[in-house]
DNA sequence: ATACAAAGACAACGGGAGTTTCGTTTGTCT
DNA sequence: AGACAAACGAAACTCCCGTTGTCTTTGTAT
């Protein structure tokens, strides 16, 4: 099943060359993503744009979905930011507008949907998004918390399922439907994971 | 762009043999897709399977996508079964179970994914997966109407927003998270849409 | 019944992607 | 500084997918 003797590709090693051609063939997958797309890439032209060998990218990554997942747990280092308005409401607004605005960026999109694309049949992509979404939904819970604190919601609000109430409502309307995600929808989202929230309907399962 | 001269493969000359050609092709490529996956599959194989020259396959389909596509036609034509019991949120988890049934039948849900993997990348496939979604949501919002004569939301609800409130919570979890979906999250996501169109939150917009 | 065109079958071809082999470079350890 | 193995590069090879051209079958119109 897995390629590498090591966790990530190259910790074996992690000298000089070996950390270059990682970045190196890492930027040619971007690049190749932005302008060619998932659909009609290849490990061999990937390899071309990089400026190195092919057989050293199939060695180390086995095949594109190989390098979608690298890509990805690049990615999951990126810090989340997270509001502090002193609101609920207000701070899932906030948060609403940046997943808005994520969405609306060429560039993470196309990445987005690759990932997608590919955990949608490969195991390692699955386990690795949702890692990622486990670690997103835990950072941004911590405005849920504060919320707690401050006795806007009911004691035993599930923290991470006001997230992603929250979130559902985007992804089903960008990658699901297919139909286009406004303002308003964000502002919707927000009111509806709050007041839901308020209203004691996301609380843990009682066990 | 598009291969076929008519608007539906084989509709020129739909006798006994084109017939069942389609029919045999289609059968071969769920066959396919059941046990060999999207990303593995091909053009080729299909035809193999259906017993069928496989340049017949690339002149009526042109490729996987094709296929994908013609096959969620036929899927659009199934009726939604839209329960009416006389209460909306009631109605809303009925709904919500037969939703997390579909997820958990593994031939319907490895169809699913092969659309939303090729929806990704392919424009009539995202077309027609749209429009897939346009007539379920359309029909699925009766049970909205029938709750807005009762007065059990207010005026100026969006009949399709309380579906899309529904139904997103199933899709995230189910293939953006990757988290399982349970009853209780079935009965939970009916709990928060009845709530929400109820509070007056799913609203059309003013314009 | 006959004609005609659409749809399909068959065979051969071309190309490109992934694999294998072997030689070379380079990082690290002593 | 030298040894050793990991990592990389280059070329040849193989296989399979998709395309093309031609001939045959079949549905439909007259």
């Amino acid at each position: 099943m897995s390629h590498a003797p090591e966790g990530k590709p190259g910790t074996v090693r992690p000298g000089g060359r070996t950390a270059r051609t990682r970045t190196d063939v890492l930027a040619a997958t971007r690049a190749e993503l932005t302008d060619t797309g998932l659909a009609r890439m290849t490990v061999e032209k990937v390899a071309a744009r990089a400026g190195v060998a092919k057989t050293t990218v199939y060695a180390r990554w086995r095949d594109i979905s190989g390098l979608i997942v690298d890509l990805l747990s690049e990615l999951t280092v990126r810090t989340v930011p997270v509001p502090d308005t002193g609101s609920l409401e207000e701070d899932l607004r906030q948060l609403a507008r940046s997943l808005l605005e994520l969405f609306r960026s060429t560039e993470d999109l196309v990445m987005f949907e690759a990932i997608f694309a590919t955990a949608l049949h490969d195991r390692e992509a699955r386990e690795a998004l949702s890692a990622f979404y486990a670690f997103r939904l835990d950072a941004s819970a911590a405005l849920v918390d504060r919320a707690a604190a401050r006795g806007e919601v009911p004691p035993g609000t599930d923290r991470l399922e006001v997230i992603r109430t929250l979130s559902s409502a985007f992804y089903y309307r960008r990658f699901i439907s297919g139909e286009p995600v406004t303002e308003r929808d964000a502002d919707r989202a927000a009111a509806v994971a709050a007041h839901s929230a308020r209203a004691g309907l996301l609380v843990v399962p009682p066990a």
